[in-house]
DNA sequence: ATCCCGAGGG
DNA sequence: CCCTCTGGAT
């Protein structure tokens, strides 16, 4: 089973896997937005000047969208991004008494809040059913030949039938860290993969110049 | 399908 | 120069 070997291979909880699982709902809500095309290394040197300023949704919904666009700028999209903040955190004051919902339905009307967004929300700060499914997930899945979809919504549809409810969320962490470590999207080293036994792309790898 | 957009690697 | 980085809204 690919769960149990992944967990051999990147061994530890969501806490140890997520960097922000700690940090409560609301602070990885604002993390998981500005990760959008922007590294996790970057979101994390950018989001502690961000929550002293702004630790909670009220502050934030209050705040100067410039003065958010100043310190988030480094992410990247970051027009985008502030709006959608102080919007998203505007509606949790104003429609969810200032708490992030935990429902997905809910989750996916907050402005800059998507599918996968809401899901890293629901397993990471909540230990709900949830399966992220970014880019990563994406390709490393149908690269191992665990879904033939290529929308995220089907591949998160196969994926919850290949693995229990409470090891999604970990699960989706796992399969990141694979993408960027080893099954990387330009040149996969799957010459040191763990998977080269049961990977049905190994064999297209071995003819293929552009892999490590 | 396209736009948003900075930073770092090759 | 090129590409990619835990997307979402239009």
């Amino acid at each position: 089973m690919t769960d149990e070997r992944l967990a051999l291979l990147y061994p530890g909880s969501a806490v140890e896997l997520c960097a922000l699982a700690h940090s409560g709902p609301f602070q990885l809500l604002v993390a998981t937005i500005l990760s959008a095309q922007c590294t996790d290394e970057r979101v994390n040197r950018t989001t502690p000047a961000l929550f002293a300023r702004f630790p909670t949704a009220e502050t934030l919904a209050s705040a100067d969208v410039a003065e958010v666009e100043a310190l988030i700028r480094s992410t990247g999209f970051f027009r985008t991004k502030a709006r959608n903040l102080v919007a998203m955190a505007t509606v949790l004051v104003e429609r969810f008494d200032g708490r992030v919902p935990e429902d997905l339905t809910e989750l996916v009307t907050l402005p800059g809040v998507g599918r996968k967004t809401a899901n890293v929300v629901r397993s990471v700060a909540f230990g709900l059913p949830g399966l992220p499914v970014d880019t990563h997930v994406l390709r490393v899945s149908r690269r191992l030949g665990l879904t033939e979809r290529t929308d995220p919504v089907g591949v998160e549809s196969d994926l919850d039938r290949l693995v229990p409810a409470r090891r999604r969320g970990v699960f989706s962490l796992r399969l990141i860290l694979h993408g960027r470590a080893t099954c990387r999207a330009r040149r996969p080293r799957c010459r040191g993969c763990a998977f080269g036994d049961f990977c049905p792309s190994t064999s297209m790898a071995e003819s293929c110049n552009r892999c490590d």
